[in-house]
DNA sequence: CTCGTTGTAACCATTATAGTTACATCGATT
DNA sequence: AATCGATGTAACTATAATGGTTACAACGAG
């Protein structure tokens, strides 16, 4: 299968960025990431839309919105990784009625899809970006 | 983002139905999930080479090779959703080494990324086909 | 007014998904 | 032996996501 977009660890990185020095632009982080610089700007737009970051326009340069504590790694998996209803697995759509195993385990195996998918972000939401850069930022 | 593909719960409702009627045929199986039989065929492949399946050559049927409480969701998942090094997770891949935050961020958002992963699994290790079928299995 | 920056639009190449047709091959039955 | 249903693949298609690229309008500060 398809591995989880680079947009995660991009954002990651570059809110990580924002969380030291201060006003960013987006050629400084696309340097950092070593990308277009388009690129990162798609990403910061999501940032933007999610509330994670401010923007200013003509002269440039990104900040968050929030401390680095507020801001946790399944905010901003949620910003850059949007998929249909919240929902991350599939269930094929058309299982025939007829079949009364396909019926009786839609149910279950949608609550066992639903528990893995809480969980994975449950793994997220318990660090911060704060933590995440962790001994750097106490040098500040 | 893009959903995790429906041959996961395509293959946990195919195996479901082995787990009662046991010489089972794809055109059967496509029947109930109600798609083309090269599709299940090709799904049936994937779990005949995860050793899941048993397939008959020449007059066909699928069986199980073991119990339905020997078979959890995760031995089905890894079975039809194989990802590159088994890593959900993407990371980007060239991050500039002259940027201190990204050396820094990418080995505990590595690990982070391998614990969500892992919470993920664990929640699918731990149901059963047999779970799953549940109250229709007590009827055998 | 100019300059650097941002926000988009418009492409492009690559890849995964899901479906489809076609066909060689196998084993059992007649 | 010939036939029949079933499996295993190859080949092709359409659709969509990803990641990169060029181009350009709009904005604010100097």
């Amino acid at each position: 299968m398809r591995k989880i977009s680079s947009r995660f660890s991009i954002a990651t990185h570059i809110l990580a960025m924002m969380a030291f020095n201060h006003p960013l632009t987006g050629d400084q982080m696309a340097g950092s990431v070593q990308t277009n610089p388009v690129v990162i700007r798609r990403i910061i737009g999501q940032l933007k839309k999610a509330g994670l970051v401010n923007v200013k326009a003509g002269t440039g340069g990104a900040r968050l919105t929030r401390d680095a504590d507020q801001i946790t790694l399944l905010d901003i998996f949620n910003a850059v990784e949007v998929v249909e209803d919240n929902v991350l697995f599939n269930f094929h759509e058309h299982p025939n009625l007829d079949c009364p195993i396909g019926a009786n385990i839609e149910r279950s195996l949608r609550r066992t899809m639903s528990e893995a998918q809480a969980a994975m972000e449950d793994k997220l939401a318990r660090v911060t970006l704060r933590q995440l850069a962790g001994e750097l930022m106490e040098l500040e």
